[in-house]
RNA sequence: GGGAGCAUAGCUCAGCUGGGAGAGCACUUGCCUUACAAGCAAGGGGUCACAGGUUCGAGCCCUGUUGUUCCCACCA
């Protein structure tokens, strides 16, 4: 038996602990076909740096399910795994090379990936230490990569596979375009930032001279490309003047003016100028008026050389230019404040810059349908429901999802165009010639697949799709996705519908939604604000069970958590607690001792014990069936901290000093400590593991034992009961001692009237610290004793104390008292005499008002017969 | 403009299918007691945002109001 060291070290044991589990084999999910698969496939974290706090809690959430179910017998597979990220990842090596002076261009392509790997290689394996680091239980011998040849493999074949159905297709539309990422991303990736601006207000004449026509813009510079004026049908103002043209200041285009519906007459002057390949709703009226497209802007959305003047100027510079021309052309008719939503790069943080381009699509439409159903008829579950919400209402607004990125870290496009005939041959693996005309004059497309296209495969190109793998067949579905409520739509949607395309079943039964973690000013952790917690030096500090217990304790599903040092300092000191408790279990051990079984004869305060162990352990397998694994720490918490250690411990301690009746307290109290750990070892693997492996003999790692179920040869309610009667006489004697100030060496004699008097017998040695003689009866003769009466819900207790008391004193106390009672006994009986209660209230709830008023009754006899004896 | 969450002790939050409110931290008092002062014992502290309604009974269900946070949409 391994002792353990007197100051809890969690530094000490968790690196051990980890290896053990290891050396052990204790991750590796089998293929059993006499077992039922739990499966989890891990969120992949970015290789763009390191784990954060929200990657602690997602992870401590998925490990505590899946350690429980491997604990209960299911073949549990956690399969872990990292994500390219393609370009964040880029991002970041682009602007690492820039510190060393050196543009992607540069390099080329080839050098470039060379280091992307060379980056993965690195932040991959760091990632991986750090969830090693916290305790997670992944299937090790499973890891993937969205970008390895597995996932590459299953990309192509399902981009191959919606190609040939028509669900992906080459368009020319308006995206969203990062000038400075120089890519586009989806309508997923931009957020919208408040910005203060300006509305310009311009004035364009008319063809015929016969006036102007007014409108206002927050994008003066975007009126190189204007292609026409647009008003409200039903505008009357703007009636007669639809159909006519205007002639475009400064560049002297011709254009006509049109009306269509999009056109808000209250806002403004009621007219819109139109500039479709620069706004996603002008590109929308174009298109419904045949206008043409003016593209003004080069990648970088500088000014196009044909416009001279302004060739090379930024967007920005661009606008102080045009609106001073503007201005000198008379065009300009005053400038406002104005506050609008700017749409940026979620990456960088780049202004959008809507531009038409050829760009590869997913036609959304036929996918959505059958994700919808399947969470409509519960096919797929979100805990909490309400996410649901958020998920339908996502699938609803899908527009077609832009694919291609001009990135170079990512799945390379699987399409090769033919240089003669420009014909686009799409195939799984590098074709030899062009498909249509045979020529060997082909390249591959040169962009990427938007990162979440490999990302949406994830539950099962991982288990070995597109080959119909063991692993793929018996894991599949996978039983529980663990995420944030912030990447629904980035990425559970598109899981749901890839799973049920590709595989014909939905990726996962359970979608458990967690909240974000802030910080201790519920702010979100950011890079910028710097308010960031570093999950690894925390564990640093207080050991990954104090974290891990920290972010899960009183958590409810879907709720934002504070991240506080009093958090984390409390679940330091409950670890604490557990390993001292433990040792002190230890420490009474005789040499060789082995917990076989529970004694026969158990006394009352045992099924007290047990019978709570017992309700506890029910109420854990419930709720985490219902995820609530903050209701599970919080019932594990008070169970250890009040019941075990404040109470049993305590009242042990007596049993412990005699040899006769030592061993059996102890297998009592080993048995409660093994099941303890087994229950809590899902939340804080480390210490549980730790402590039990000098606790049992049994040589077999504490993660791999069966989880405790509800067994109802413990169900001692009788018991736990009368015991309860016990403990609250002792703490209401505490109660008045310290109310009177009496101190703590000094025992009184003890009376306690109690219509189960051979309960109180039974544990007259618990009150050894207060009485100095226990008298407990149905009734007594006291005649003529000054007492000190306390009264409980079952017991009246009476202390003889002449010198301490000041009777007057007393006899008020004792009337506050009764007066209190009497209240309560008033309200008892207008609830019991009111006929409605009685005759609809269910029968259990009426008994238990009825119990209510007995002990209030008999808690008014009590008092009153204290008040008497004083006077 | 649409949707969702939250509002409970000084602070941060739990509170189940409706049956007289809990935890952690903080606070007060007393304790080095056979592990643990990162501890033990006892205690104080709440008009459950507001107004209606349903019900024998509402922190919980319904309607509305206020405050607050977030998501979506993106009216130039």
């Amino acid at each position: 038996m391994k002792e353990l060291d007197k100051v809890y070290a969690p530094e000490k044991i968790e690196k051990g602990i980890y290896d053990y589990w290891t050396e052990n084999d204790c991750f590796r999910a089998v293929i059993d076909p006499e077992k039922e698969p739990y499966t989890i496939v891990i969120p992949p974290p970015n290789i763009t740096g390191q784990l954060h706090m929200g990657h602690a809690l997602d992870n401590a959430l998925q490990d505590a399910i899946i350690r429980r179910k491997r604990m209960q017998g299911y073949s549990a597979l956690w399969l872990p795994g990292t994500d390219h990220a393609s370009i964040a990842t880029e991002a970041k090596i682009v602007a690492a090379m820039k510190e060393e002076g050196i543009t992607k261009e540069d390099i080329g392509r080839e050098a470039f990936l060379r280091r992307a790997w060379e980056w993965k290689e690195k932040y991959a394996g760091r990632i991986i230490e750090q969830l090693k680091f916290i305790g997670c239980s992944c299937d090790w011998s499973r890891l993937r990569f969205t970008l390895d040849e597995g996932c590459s493999r299953a990309v192509n074949t399902v981009f191959n596979k919606y190609y040939n159905e028509g669900i992906i297709y080459r368009g020319n539309r308006i995206v969203n375009w990062c000038p400075d990422c120089k890519t586009t991303i989806s309508d997923a990736e931009v957020d919208f930032e408040e910005q203060e601006s300006f509305l310009w207000h311009l004035r364009y004449p008319l063809a015929d001279s016969s006036g102007y026509i007014e409108l206002a813009t927050t994008r003066p510079e975007t009126m190189l490309g204007d292609t026409a004026v647009a008003v409200n049908p039903n505008d009357k103002r703007y009636k007669n003047l639809i159909g006519k043209t205007v002639i475009l200041p400064i560049v002297h285009r011709e254009i006509p003016i049109v009306a269509d519906d999009y056109v808000d007459m209250e806002f403004g002057t009621g007219a819109v100028k139109i500039t479709p390949a620069h706004d996603n709703n002008d590109y929308e009226v174009g298109l419904r008026h045949n206008l043409p497209t003016v593209n003004i802007f080069t990648d970088e959305a500088q000014i196009i050389d044909e416009y001279k003047k302004y060739a090379g100027l930024d967007r920005y510079a661009a606008r102080k230019a045009i609106v001073k021309d503007l201005d000198a052309e008379g065009a300009l008719i005053r400038t406002e404040p104005y506050t609008h939503n700017v749409g940026c790069c979620y990456r960088c943080g780049s202004s959008i810059e809507p531009r038409i381009s050829d760009q590869w699509f997913v036609k959304m439409d036929s996918l959505c349908a059958p994700a919808l159903e399947a969470v409509a008829d519960g096919r797929t579950s979100f805990i909490p429901e309400r996410f649901a919400k958020v998920y339908n209402h996502w699938l609803e607004e899908l527009h077609d999802w832009c694919i291609s990125r001009q990135l170079w870290w990512g799945h390379r496009i699987p399409a090769w165009h033919c240089r003669d005939c420009g014909h686009i041959t799409v195939a799984e693996n590098e074709p030899k010639k062009c498909q249509k005309c045979g020529s060997a004059n082909i390249h591959q497309d040169e962009d990427t697949l938007d990162t979440w296209f490999s990302s949406a495969l994830w539950p099962f190109s991982t288990l070995g799709y597109p080959d119909d793998t063991e692993d793929l067949r018996y894991f599949y579905p996978t039983s529980t996705l663990v995420t944030g409520y912030d990447i629904i739509f980035f990425w559970v949607v598109r899981m749901m519908f890839s799973g049920l395309k590709h595989m014909g079943d939905v990726p996962f039964r359970t979608v458990v939604i967690h909240g974000l973690v802030r910080d201790a000013l519920g702010r979100k952790m950011s890079k910028s604000l710097g308010n960031g917690i570093d999950p690894i030096e925390v564990v640093e500090r207080y050991g990954a069970d104090a974290l891990r217990f920290s972010l899960i304790n009183g958590i409810s599903p879907g709720n934002d958590i504070l991240f506080r040092d009093e958090r984390i300092l409390s679940s330091r000191n409950f670890n604490n607690k557990i390993w001292n408790a433990s040792r002190f279990v230890l420490m009474n051990l005789p040499d060789g001792y082995e917990f076989s079984r529970i004694p026969d004869k158990l006394k009352i305060e045992d099924k007290w014990l047990l019978c709570r162990l017992n309700d506890v352990t029910k109420e854990v397998n419930e709720n985490f069936e219902k995820m609530e694994l903050g209701v599970v720490s919080q019932k594990l918490y008070s169970f250890f901290w009040d019941t075990y250690c404040d109470w049993y411990i305590e009242i042990a301690k007596p049993r412990l000093s005699s040899e006769e009746l030592k061993k059996d307290v102890l297998d009592i109290l080993v048995y409660a400590l093994m099941q303890f750990l087994k229950l809590i070892h899902p939340i804080i693997p480390f210490i549980t593991e730790c402590i039990w492996q000098s606790v049992s003999l049994s040589g077999r790692p504490l993660m791999l034992e069966p989880y405790p179920r509800h067994d109802e040869a413990f169900e001692f309610r009788r018991e736990e009961r009368d015991f309860t009667m016990v403990t609250e006489a002792i703490t209401a004697i505490r109660n008045i001692r310290s109310k009177m100030k009496i101190s703590p060496s000094v025992k009184t004699k003890i009376y306690i009237k109690t219509d189960k008097p051979d309960i109180f017998k039974a544990c007259v040695f618990m009150f050894s610290r207060l009485a100095s003689d226990l008298e407990c009866a149905e009734d007594f003769e006291l005649g003529g004793q000054k007492l000190i009466t306390v009264v409980t819900d079952s017991v009246s207790i009476f202390i003889p104390m002449s010198e301490l008391i000041d009777i007057e004193k007393e006899i008020v106390r004792l009337e506050a008292e009764r007066e209190k009672v009497q209240s309560d006994i008033d309200r008892l009986n207008t609830k019991l005499s009111n006929v409605n209660f009685v005759s609809r209230a269910p029968a259990e709830v009426v008994a238990a008002e009825k119990e209510k008023l007995e002990a209030a009754l008999s808690k008014l006899s009590g008092i009153n017969g204290g008040i008497s004896e004083l006077m």
